[in-house]
DNA sequence: TGGATTAAAGACCAATTGGTCAAGAATAGA
DNA sequence: TCTATTCTTGACCAATTGGTCTTTAATCCA
């Protein structure tokens, strides 16, 4: 964020290490549910500090919101794009990755959409954000479909491609529920049936 | 709540309307976001009250989740069980609602589906009931499934079922960001694919 | 070495948080 | 009317909230 020979006491901390920690706690807790003595505790970093390089709260969230967006959203849709794999296996592996990351335990969810369904409502800038997220994710998924589906007119491409993407959604935020997961893979195979 | 003719002094105000008031601050704000202060506003009862009638925050959230699930669960269930309409239009009126609900302005999306990413990861009780939300719809759009493959065995019409409900989740949850929902309408209808 | 500049530490702040309590008010039955 | 019971009101509470400020420490360039 600033220049190594910049003038001054240098930052003894790296800003994005930080920031990813500061994500974490926004993805698991939402906004409110994140204090900031929650964000000192997890970076070990002052008040002030946090003040000083990523602003109030709400910059920290939304700045956190952009790592998402840089560290899992763009690899997300970079994978989906990667045409050594076959795309139906691409885009299968998407539509899954709720399911998988749920056996291993792990509830998170996505940022994206708990940040949709937590501060979309709230803020302007949140919902923009987010809504810029989907889209990558919804363009992305375009093109394993049009490898599928090199007749289909774009806006048949963009409609399966969002049907998609709600599915991805849906599973995201229904398996931080107690719901069976079993089931859910049975409901993954059959919602396949979009890809026809 | 109470007896009418309990000793003591008279309750003032309908303990059920106040809860779908307290239900539509959590609704559309989540836990974190909807403070006391705002409640007494809201129902324009005393804290004093509100701790007496509904116990604290955390059962007044999970009052609200309840009221939730038999004011509105509960009709879309019977709604889709509903066989004096066409299976297929049942069925799409239920997945459809939230886009229909985003064209009329409004955001708030689905309490379950909002719990489920605000709640869940922090306590039980709700990762319980927003779990049995969930399985109430999967079983009730099991019933137009039904109608429409009587040959199909139990677990492929569950499977389709939550496939469904994954898409209306989505849906819920997409809408609440500036996302087109023009784009989602199409969408849909490609979604609908997972009928056949 | 001496400014100039920036960062770190933690004391400090007003406001708000969820939650309780004591006093008075309204009812039912005796 | 009296008493038991419940409800309402609003003062009150400690703890926490997000956010600032001052002091001290570390670095660069001259």
């Amino acid at each position: 964020m600033r220049d190594r020979s910049a003038p001054g006491r240098p930052r003894e901390f790296d800003d994005t290490e930080m920031l990813r920690k500061i994500m974490r706690l926004f993805w698991k807790s939402g906004f409110e549910g994140v204090s900031l003595s929650m964000i000192m505790k997890e970076t070990e970093l002052q008040k002030a500090s946090l003040y000083a390089a990523f602003g109030d709260k709400r910059s920290m969230y939304l700045k956190a919101l952009g790592r998402y967006h840089t560290d899992v959203v763009a690899a997300a849709a970079r994978a989906l794009k990667d045409t050594t794999l076959p795309a139906q296996e691409r885009i299968k592996t998407f539509v899954l990755a709720p399911l998988t990351a749920a056996a291993g335990e792990d509830r998170s969810g996505c940022f994206l959409c708990n940040a949709s369904a937590d501060q979309s409502d709230l803020d302007a800038k949140t919902r923009a954000q987010v809504a810029t997220g989907f889209e990558q994710l919804s363009d992305a998924l375009t093109v394993p479909l049009t490898e599928l589906h090199p007749d289909l007119d774009a806006v048949d491409l963009a409609a399966k491609a969002q049907a998609l993407l709600a599915l991805y959604v849906g599973f995201r935020i229904m398996v931080r529920s107690n719901i069976a997961v079993g089931g859910l893979e049975h409901a993954a195979s059959q919602a396949m049936a979009v890809l026809r």
